[in-house]
DNA sequence: TCCTAGTTACGTACAGCGTACGTAGTGCGC
DNA sequence: GCGCACTACGTACGCTGTACGTAACTAGGA
């Protein structure tokens, strides 16, 4: 009777399912699997309530049984993707441990690169994103600090690693909404750049135009911006090999 | 006649004025203002193509003779608010002047609270965005490192300032989407946060719920973010208080 | 045992979106 | 002054999320 609408509901507290009724055909980790191989095959655009009903092979409206929101369909992806992460029993050296969870973040949004767009932090509860944060303060156990610190160099963590890896596939995933090729693009928006860095109004960009000393080691620069994350943690290191 | 879809166009290759034809009603900085105007009002969503062009007095379809995607309108929006960034002759610390950079983005994102979303690399190439860089650049004239080091440091930075204020403004972003108050949606997580780690099953997350030192002071962990990550490219510092 | 209430399934419908297209009017360059 | 490129914008299409109504189904309480 109270407006069915003014309650918060979080889907992790619904039930999966109830007593009553027919038993349901599909469970939420059917419906989230549909929903990450959509995306993984057309984009998250693609994912669409319709879409993932008829990946299901149901109405559209039978998904709303299971998920009240699309926001929630969401929630359910980026845990599914959670459930993902390999977890291992902790080796004591701290840094090492915490590299390896940085590296099976990127992997996983190489497999899924929609998983970026999707992180925040509101969907840091789930059961997936629960094991993983103990399994990650598992491996600080051997440093020192309080878990407020802890947190924060998780949270440094994640956000390197997403905006990082947001930058190493923007390009190409902006491609796939684009009526021209993703080279195309760069073309011309390289020659943007140089005409306007041509002008002379940007005489650093301009420098650092030109300096440009070769081809990028994307995995190198990876690695020293994790380095650089934790050193700021823990400064001493042994020659981590600031240039 | 080569169907006009297939050549890719950035907005700033477009001439704003040419010569021929009736004056146009609006520049781009009046559109621009117009979106950021309805953001800023309505959050993200409120701005569509429709509300835009109704915001500034003309029909729907007009719109499309300024901006021939929304996804321009989006870098429009953006380059405005890089127009925002105040710029100073740089001081010689350029330790000071990024950290001022960041506050100055970071109260960007206050007053613009969908600009995080917004944030993409391939907006980097705005008129207000190369001013930016520059002026970035010229700060770090004293850090003596090449510029594709500095443009690391940038890069960090950034993301950093963005997925910290996203983190900031999440819940009550989120809020203006949702049919119940931001207070009660956050009752129902730590409610549910609650009673998964009185399971037993996460014994760290029960101890960092535990451990729960008072209010947290959002400007200090503003702050050590800032300093972990200048630190990470400039090891040797004076005491700049780690924890 | 049957009844009933809660659940699943899903077709229809609506408001809103981005935008393709066609038409009418306008003013600069030749 | 002719023509063409430009502005203006109404209409329309396909898509979206989802509210609502109806029919089938089944577990729990009498």
């Amino acid at each position: 009777m109270a407006g069915r609408a003014a309650v918060p509901e979080v889907i992790w507290t619904r039930p999966e399912r109830t007593g009553r009724g027919p038993k349901p055909a599909f469970t939420r980790a059917d419906i989230a699997a549909a929903a990450v191989r959509l995306a993984d095959a057309q984009g998250l655009d693609g994912v669409s309530m319709r879409h993932v009903a008829a990946e299901l092979g149901c109405g559209t409206m039978s998904l709303y049984n299971y998920v009240p929101r699309k926001e929630d369909l969401y929630e359910l992806m980026v845990d599914a993707v959670g459930g993902e992460h390999e977890l291992w029993e902790p080796g004591g050296d701290w840094r090492a441990d915490m590299r390896r969870v940085a590296y099976q973040t990127r992997a996983a949004m190489h497999r899924h690169p929609w998983l970026p767009r999707l992180m925040s932090p509101v969907y840091g509860f789930s059961p997936n994103a629960l094991r993983y944060l103990e399994h990650c303060m598992a491996c600080m156990d051997p440093f020192d600090a309080p878990y407020g610190t802890k947190l924060e160099l998780l949270g440094m963590l994640n956000g390197c690693v997403t905006t990082y890896v947001s930058t190493e596939l923007s390009t190409t995933e902006r491609a796939r909404s684009l009526p021209w090729s993703e080279e195309q693009e760069n073309a011309v928006r390289i020659a943007y750049l140089g005409s306007q860095v041509a002008s002379g109004a940007y005489p650093r960009l301009a420098a650092a135009f030109m300096e440009d000393a070769g081809p990028i080691d994307m995995e190198a620069v990876f690695d020293r911006m994790l380095d650089r994350v934790l050193d700021g943690f823990e400064p001493r290191s042994e020659g981590s090999g600031n240039q």
